[in-house]
DNA sequence: ACAGTTAAAAGATACGAATGTTTAGGCTTT
DNA sequence: AAAGCCTAAACATTCGTATCTTTTAACTGT
């Protein structure tokens, strides 16, 4: 078991300080786990004990276990035996706790971009090396679907996320598909206002076609230098 | 206000039907709010007046809402004329939600590897452009550590990851160098185990040092084409 | 009119109790 | 001794209630 030691004696560690009883638990609790150099798997105890070392309402340490486990350091196991436990790290839940941390400053849309188009060439590298029959099928049918909506912008944006989307699905790489797709998900719900007075030249929706057709074929033919310079151009010319 | 229509009548559609009446309720609102087509801004009525609706309980409607303003559906203001309104978007809560919908799968080191390496190019960039004189002294004090830590492989690793993360607090993209963070965080924790059974030919270390002394000698220079150099010589020499 | 004060509306947090679910290990039956 | 059932231990969810904090509209006194 671990014992929690009085909060007094961490409160000059605490930078941030925590608002509620819950969240002042879970800090404590998380100091305590690093000072002891508890190893995944080791146990930590039950939420009963936590309950009558704390004199805390059952709710409250239940949120403050909650959070732990939202930050990818609990793990709760039910049951006979069971209890909490060091959570093996997890890259996911690990990402989502910095992303949690993130001060909620007006991340701009150029930012979204910019992350985008750094992860573009891994994404659409690992779509040609992993595609299958099933997604060959679904880019040509939203490749055709792109050229049908060439009639009007609005269409043609939503095609380009469907087909984007479609492609970073076939990467095996999770962490990356998600992080491409939340940010496609941020643009394609922000970017209804500033594009829409964007009179754009007349060879300039074709010529977007052309590139992501190109992409596609590249992707389809499993030829990863096509598909890194169609890539290029479709970051470049934009 | 919004009225919420019958569970049954949604039935069909929830495709990984919640497990608890809160999720359930957080789901009903949010189609609820999709199918209005409301935006951002617009009120959705209060904390008790759902709770009247449905028939929940306090404890149980205010899990609902939080689970809503975790995924950035919602933002809920307290006091007179406050309640339920629908956010703006935002790229990082966005994302963040994107992250909680993958499946716990075994993100390996390999893919978070793959992720940091498409990052680093964005990262090192926006830290040659936006270097400001603190960032260029704390650089040349943590370079100067990584040459001290040459001795043994650990202590190069953390110096090594101490640098590339005060680098990576350099660009103004808070999405991006959030994500580049919590990459670099979870293969620090991670990669203990497999780098200490390599034996290393003798330069291979000297060699890693030259390229972050390159790396960074290019950032504080402000010079972009040294650093899109030095990230290929860091990305390739592994 | 205007500035300061007050009070009501609304959410936030915490509590304790009751009930449901999951799991592991023991027990029973063949 | 193996298969399956049973049950106690642990977390999960929900409820109702009480108290606190924040926000803003209304009021009041100059």
């Amino acid at each position: 078991m671990f014992k929690l030691s009085d909060p007094e004696k961490t409160a000059h560690v605490q930078v941030a300080l925590p608002r509620t009883r819950a969240e002042a638990l879970a800090v404590r609790m998380e100091e305590e786990i690093i000072r002891a150099g508890m190893a995944p798997g080791d146990w930590v105890g039950t939420l009963d004990e936590i309950r009558a070392q704390t004199g805390l309402a059952r709710a409250t340490v239940s949120e403050a276990v909650r959070l732990l486990r939202e930050r990818g350091i609990l793990e709760i196991r039910p049951g006979r035996g069971g209890g909490l436990f060091i959570a093996p790290p997890n890259p996911v839940v690990r990402l989502r706790h910095t992303l949690l941390t993130v001060r909620d400053t007006p991340a701009t849309v150029l930012d979204a971009i910019a992350l985008r188009e750094a992860l573009e060439e891994l994404i659409n590298r690992d779509a040609a090396r992993h595609r299958s029959q099933t997604d060959i099928a679904d880019l040509k049918r939203l490749l055709s679907g792109l050229q049908r909506a060439l009639k009007t912008p609005e269409a043609f944006m939503r095609a380009n996320w469907a087909l984007h989307e479609r492609i970073a699905e076939i990467s095996p790489n999770v962490m990356a598909s998600a992080v491409y797709k939340g940010t496609l998900g941020y643009l394609s719900s922000s970017s209804a206002e500033f594009r829409t007075d964007d009179p754009a030249a007349d060879g300039y929706w074709s010529g977007r076609y052309r590139i992501h057709e190109a992409l596609v074929r590249a992707i389809i033919n499993g030829n990863e230098n096509a598909v890194v310079e169609a890539v290029r151009q479709h970051n470049t010319a934009v």
